[in-house]
DNA sequence: GATGAATGAGGATTCATTCAT
DNA sequence: TATGAATGAATCCTCATTCAT
């Protein structure tokens, strides 16, 4: 999708039959220079982040890159937009209304396990959704997401909490949220058995966090 | 103290007790600068902080700037190192060892208050430990508090779990101050009583967390 | 005068008889992109114009645009000749030698009238000869121009001056010529009554400058 | 008063003592800056002078260009509202209301010998206002100026029409300030002899265009 | 010490031009 | 031929840092 020129009238990739050729090479480099980003986000952070570095370690040279996106806030976007993507698409089903009979207990590893996959699959996601310096549009990104994160959990969280006030709801939410991304980067520095650890210990937090909220 | 290299020969590598005795115009300097520093580190991260602005921000020249720090890693180096002592020095309190006999509850919330409290004042102090695009000598520095807070957290936490083995006291301390900043960013966002309410789940995340571990 | 490139040694440098039979469409390719040329050469002039623009502006790829001219001062070279060509065909009765009887009045006006239409409808003319940094090829392409311009408005002038010296009449065919694209610009930059008012103007310009010189 | 700072509560050069320092050094920067640029921009044209060549010209480094002006097109304005202002200074007499019984010919030679003088001594001046590709807040700059040439004209020029219909009067004013241009680029394209004489057809010019009209 | 000017390497971005398909 | 991707030098501009005063 990313295009230097104005008009890209196509957004499904359904019944263009013309513009098909190009994106043979050019959604691969897409995806390949998405990937080095990632990589470069990753490691420098945003702001660090240098458009020539992304495109070396894409090994293209820097007009290619420009040919695929218009600066380097675009790349960010792109790849935030991807990742969102990918997290509702496969993950959907992490955060989706559950059977209240469900234990909390056991909705709870549910949904951390699946996102911690996703998450260590996806270094970025943390790392893009992290910087202090990260400019306006990113930040709109990152607060869509977010707030979608946010309201996925209280939509979880209601059928437990029945007789709890919204604004209580919400904010014990993004409570969960951000307790989880605080296990997360626990469990992102670690390897092996210990990571496993942490994995429980944040699966125990949120757990404890919430059992006492819901009835009986 | 604004030093990046580590080894310096020194000019007279006797007697230095004389650089010791900076005038009273370069400490307030110092401290305008620091203030300044925070400020930008707040606003901008470290990374997208530029020296410039800093100066422009303190009202001096970039020269006077650089009459006071070697480069601008010494600067964030140095406000780190303010911070972590007045922490230390204030706070220390916060996660002395406490009577054993004091509930786990009242004292988690004593220690969330501090910090709290600590933090609100020093909002740099959150933004500088979380740029990922801090260069290393940061990193290290960041490395350091965040150790020392660890090991004071576990410190604080054995007398509660006398028969839990080390390394998971370790954990549990780090997942505490991992917990922390979480909740800290929650409470950072927001302000008046929505704020009040937010400290009150912080505590109540970290209390329910630990409460099983103990024994009674 | 001024030139980007020194010296460009000629691709090929003998017998470029057959380049000459140009396809079809071939001819229609180069028709399209001279036209979107000079539009883009008119909205943004020629050194802001990107080959890419104007390729765009066409339809077609930049690819293309190369296959059909070697380099962007070529197509204004070329755009420039056809211009002058068609100037010469189709106008060069505006500027031939009219009956001396012909009152000067009626002569001006005429060949006024015929240059503006032509420059009307060829609003690129005036663009690409106004460039203070047009490269040093189309400077030359310009300047030849430009001498036709004045010395068939020389010869005009000739029958109406016959005592007047050479050196005089060149310059006073200089200043026609100026005052005309001067005039020009005034009548390009209006519509409608305005503009007619214009065209007066710049022939009792004309008129008047040059009554005084002719005899009775 | 090009400066990269936001804050410039001073604009006359009066009652300021403390950045006064600082401008020795920086006025004659800026001033040799100027300079540079209005010999490159004669040279190359405003879109293709590049700021690092101006740097070159003056002298110094692209930095210290940027010290001083915040962009490209800054250079340029400044430069023009220089220019405009040693215009408006030094030559406002040029076209100041004069005593009607000035003999037409007698005000337009004299006029024409001022401007010819002013931009024989300033060819940057031409050169500004010509680009078809200067960039927005330039061309409103050129336009301002001049329409005050234009109305100045006008004002000179209607003691002389009395009976004129006042849109009529700005249209003669226009096509004055057109031709005097058409003029001058003759003017400066010669030398010596020559160049006296196309000063003088000039003056023939604009007195044979204005003389009918005005009332004896 | 303080100031503001100076530096120059580096980063984002563009664009004429070439190449593989 | 046509296409669109690829290139890389060149541009504009920034910023950490140094220097003269």
């Amino acid at each position: 999708m990313p295009d230097t020129t104005e008009k890209r009238p196509e957004k499904e990739p359904a019944a263009d039959a013309r513009p098909r050729r190009r994106q043979a090479r050019g959604e691969r480099r897409i995806a390949q220079l998405l990937e080095a980003a990632a990589s470069v986000f990753c490691t420098t952070g945003y702001t660090a982040a240098s458009t020539n570095a992304i495109a070396r370690e894409a090994g293209v040279s820097p007009g290619t890159l420009y040919q695929f996106f218009p600066n380097k806030e675009a790349i960010a976007i792109e790849l935030g937009e991807r990742l969102m993507h990918e997290m509702r698409e496969t993950y959907s089903e992490a955060l989706a209304p559950m059977d209240p009979a469900t234990p909390l207990e056991e909705a709870v590893a549910a949904a951390v396990d699946r996102f911690i996959d996703f998450n260590c699959r996806h270094p970025v996601f943390f790392a893009l959704m992290h910087g202090p310096d990260i400019p306006g549009r990113i930040a709109e990104e990152h607060d869509a997401l977010h707030a979608t994160l946010v309201s996925r959990v209280e939509a979880l969280l209601s059928p437990y909490l029945p007789d709890t006030p919204g604004p209580d709801v919400a904010r014990t939410a993004r409570m969960c949220v951000g307790l989880y991304k605080a296990g997360l980067e626990l469990v992102l520095a670690h390897e092996g058995e210990e990571r496993e650890a942490y994995i429980r210990e944040l699966k125990n937090v949120l757990y404890r966090y919430l059992e006492p909220l819901v009835m009986d």
